[in-house]
DNA sequence: AGTCAGTGGGGTAATTAGGGAG
DNA sequence: CCTGTCCTAATTACCCCACTGA
């Protein structure tokens, strides 16, 4: 495991990622996310010690806005 | 999970925060916070147990100066 | 007096950061 | 241009038990 469990009870709602959480949402390597965030394509808390932290709800938008749904119907449905 | 609620009225300015909360903050176990304040990372009141409590001042401020946002707009969005 | 989540201290595994080469 | 992997060092997470604090 990787820390506690989901946090209910933050700021406004403001939970925070880890970088192999996030990897795994985008089924990517932990190290492309940090490039990711070097770069500046996404928004990061670094903890004292360096590592980061990403807002789950800028993860998610950026999910969303990266998914593209199926425009046209299946011919064969 | 580390931080409860039950919370006395910590009225006046300085409102002191747990290690728990502040872990909770930074998405890191307490222990973490606890790390930060023997390195000298963050600063510590100690009760006369021994236990520490932090500044919600002088948290929230290192949660700000060690947040960056995204700068480079999504090349598919 | 007694309960009990939270904390401290110590020690060991798992992640992460960083650079570099493919 | 972007990504996954290899490496070392640093940081963090989880385990124990004893004590604090409300």
């Amino acid at each position: 495991m990787t820390a506690t469990v989901p946090h209910p009870r933050q700021h406004a709602g403001e939970r925070l990622l880890t970088p192999g959480e996030v990897a795994t949402l985008f089924r990517v390597d932990p190290k492309t996310v940090t490039r990711w965030a070097t770069a500046g394509r996404i928004g990061s808390i670094r903890t004292p010690g360096g590592h980061r932290r990403f807002r789950e709800s800028e993860v998610k938008t950026l999910l969303a806005e990266l998914t593209t749904e199926a425009t046209e119907p299946v011919r064969n449905a």
